[in-house]
RNA sequence: GCCUGGGUAGCUCAGUCGGUAGAGCAACGCAUUCGUAAUGCGUAGGUCAGGAGUUCGAAUCUCCUCUCAGGCUCCA
């Protein structure tokens, strides 16, 4: 028998007999890594364990504290979550059930129409550990497509996975079987045998860190007309310390939730006498929007923006012109219908309002770029399951614009936008950020190939030359036209799309829009359409959730409260609270009725920036207590000239006390 | 829109087997005057989301509507 020789990651040899397998190989490093491993890759394909190797492949042993490791170990939870819903409902027809991020799901059909209930994630559970405690090696098996079908002949979703997959393989099919030749199977026990490509863990006792989270429907396939069936989530981990790590990180991002903080700090509130996805600002909440709107407002000023405003509704006429009526409608609300049977629309989007601005006048190519600026209103009417927060709402306010230049002056235009945009974002403290392009959607669009390829390809442009990293979103553009769109990362590492430019070859079409040229002929704008903040409601909740609603100074409703000591120190607390309300300084007072700890308690739950504490010292020496925010250290003796000084250049930084 | 689970005082929540409503915080009043995260006592506050039904009797059981959360689909 001659021996093989594979490369291992660290570029060394190793020599083994031919037809070892991989676990032979990581028995051979050592006793420890063949304990710990879960699967390997042999020249870049992630495989099982059990796979034999051959002579010059390069192979890494897949291990749990790895990306790959957890993967496995999720799509195999899967496998036996979905063994134990059959074991537990007889006759339950299983779906998919990958692997995702932080954990895994599976889809179940359950006989009889029976749904599951929260309680079921118990039972499960425990039906789970105990197929992990059975230690029950996964074995893989192939068949021809042939047998295949007969194997799953009495489940119907693998049949037609199976089907799928002959016809046309789409790399989610491919997930869940060998190649479209060859169905592959995995059995972790006679009575459980699932459609899959694999890997899976050798055996179920390397699994056990897990928890069920919830369960949901699901429609098959992503698809809105077809079944819908059951899911159940969870999340598995490759030790109980990385599980209950994953566990508290959730309970850190409910504590930032904007609609919790929102509540907590009375900025915000959604009645339901008003309706869902409508919320309403309370005086906090209003002075912080306010602070945002302020500076949005000042920076497109110097960015060469001209203010306008429009109507919240309209005749139907401008929206059938528009092409809203036909491509958007059922993200409108439905008309009011007037005496003289006239049809009024309240509007989704400002376009059209800003394009009549346009063609008030005549308008020469002297003027253009021209630049439109609203924090228009508008109105969409989502779906009553899709309303979140401030992050999906029905009544939004867009930072909207939009910019009419010529052909020639477009990718410059954009080129400095996006530059204007990303300097703006971080201004407001967001600081990482990847663009996303979104291409036009398949059967939903208005206007030719050409000016979609050309819209498409100079948005690309444009998007390759920032130096931020680029995703395609294919076919996520709007019907009149392809987007870039921001994404910005928060404080813990979530992503929210923001920004979105787009360019728009079509509303200047349809609305006749033109120009006179140097050549004193009629010619048609590029419209771009643009809103940074996108939504002002959803930009305020991304913000508050990325500082935990610890707001930098510059956005923070009550920058600083005053608290004298005694009510004897109340007069001079209102002197200080005065000089600094003088230099435009958002300032609270809380007079000496309480003990001064249950005062500065409120203060802190509030997370008002600077808490100013004055004594009887401080009214001697003309001073002050400073208890920054973040700091559970007060500074004592400060003069109020310092202390004005050192605010005053953190709001015009946009800083925040946690920092300094 | 669909699936699952909720809705009890301003907020967070308890309420057993169907027997007529409870706490903490907040609010209000009185007292307390205090140097850095909760002073004490008292008062008031509820058509138990809304409607219908079952029952001698419903916060509790059934149905419908509204609404919220988490998903799916959709999306800024």
């Amino acid at each position: 028998m001659s021996d093989i020789e594979v490369l291992l990651p660290d570029g060394s040899t190793r020599t083994l007999s031919d037809g070892a397998t991989a676990l032979d190989l990581a028995t051979q490093i050592g006793p420890r890594l063949a304990k710990d491993a879960l699967a390997a890759v042999v020249d870049g394909e992630l495989t099982d364990l059990e796979t034999p190797l051959f002579n010059g492949a390069t192979v890494s042993i897949v291990t749990p504290k790895s990306d790959l490791g957890r993967e496995v170990l999720r799509h195999s939870s899967a496998h036996v979550l979905a063994q134990a819903v059959t074991r537990l409902w007889p006759g339950a027809k299983y779906a998919i059930g990958p692997a995702i991020d932080d954990g895994f799901y599976y889809d179940f059909d359950l006989p009889g129409g029976v749904h599951f209930s929260d309680d079921d994630l118990e039972r499960i559970d425990e039906e789970m550990r105990a197929i992990v405690k059975e230690d029950q090696p996964f074995i893989r098996s192939e068949y021809s497509v042939v047998d295949g079908l007969a194997l799953f002949a009495d489940q119907p979703y693998k049949v037609e996975i199976i089907n799928a997959v002959l016809a046309n393989a789409t790399p989610e099919d491919l997930a869940e079987v060998a190649s479209p030749s060859v169905v592959s199977t995995y059995s972790n026990s006679p009575a459980f045998v699932d459609l899959c490509r694999g890997p899976h863990v050798p055996s179920t006792s390397h699994l056990g860190h897990f928890k069920l989270t919830r369960v949901a429907g699901a429609y098959w396939r992503g698809d809105e007309k077809r079944p819908q069936l059951q899911r159940i989530y969870g999340t598995a981990w490759e030790s109980e310390e990385a599980l209950a790590a994953h566990l508290h990180q959730l309970e850190e991002a409910e504590l930032r939730d904007h609609r919790r903080l929102g509540q907590e700090l009375d900025l915000f509130s959604f009645p339901t006498e008003i309706g869902p996805g409508l919320g309403v600002f309370h005086p906090k909440g209003g002075t912080m929007r306010r602070i945002m709107e302020d500076y949005s407002r000042a920076r497109h000023v110097a960015g060469g923006y001209e203010f306008v405003y429009t109507p919240h509704i309209t005749k139907a006429d401008l929206f059938e012109v528009s092409g809203h009526l036909e491509w958007f409608a059922e993200g409108m609300y439905p008309p009011m219908e007037l005496d003289d049977g006239q049809k009024y629309y309240l509007k989704p989007m400002n376009c059209p309002f800003h394009t009549l601005i346009y063609k008030a006048r005549q308008r020469s190519y002297r003027e253009l770029p021209l630049r439109l600026f609203e924090f228009g209103s508008v109105y969409r009417y989502e779906k009553s399951g899709v309303v979140h927060g401030f992050t999906r709402v029905r009544g939004m306010t867009m930072d909207d614009a939009h910019i009419f230049c010529t052909r020639e002056q477009m990718t410059d235009e954009i080129k400095s936008l996006l530059e204007f945009v990303l300097d703006l974002l971080r201004d407001y403290g967001l600081t990482e950020f990847h663009l996303e392009l979104s291409t036009r959607p398949p059967g939903k669009a208005v206007g030719t190939d050409e000016e979609w390829e050309e819209a498409t390809a100079t948005l690309a442009q444009v998007a390759g030359s920032a130096g931020l990293q680029l995703t395609l979103d294919e076919g996520g553009g709007a019907f009149y036209g392809p987007k870039i769109s921001v994404q910005a990362k928060d404080a813990i590492g979530r992503t929210h799309q923001l920004s979105t430019i787009q360019l728009d070859f079509q509303t200047p079409q349809r609305f006749e829009a033109s120009y006179i040229g140097a050549d004193n002929a009629r010619h048609q704008p590029i419209m771009i359409h643009r809103a940074l903040f996108g939504s002002v409601e959803r930009f305020m909740a991304v913000l508050i959730e990325h500082y935990a609603g610890n707001m930098p100074t510059w956005l923070s409703p009550e920058q600083v409260r005053v608290l004298g000591v005694k009510d004897a120190h109340d007069d001079y607390a209102f002197d200080v609270a005065s000089a600094l309300r003088l230099e435009g300084v958002r300032v609270g007072l809380d007079e000496a009725s309480e003990p001064l700890g249950a005062r500065i308690r409120r203060a802190k739950l509030e997370k008002i920036p600077y808490i100013v504490v004055v004594g009887d010292d401080d009214v001697r020496s003309g001073t002050l207590g400073i208890n920054a925010r973040g700091s559970n250290d007060p500074e004592r003796g400060v003069t109020l000239s310092e202390f004005r000084d050192r605010l005053l250049s953190e709001i015009a930084s946009h800083g925040s006390p946690e920092v300094n």
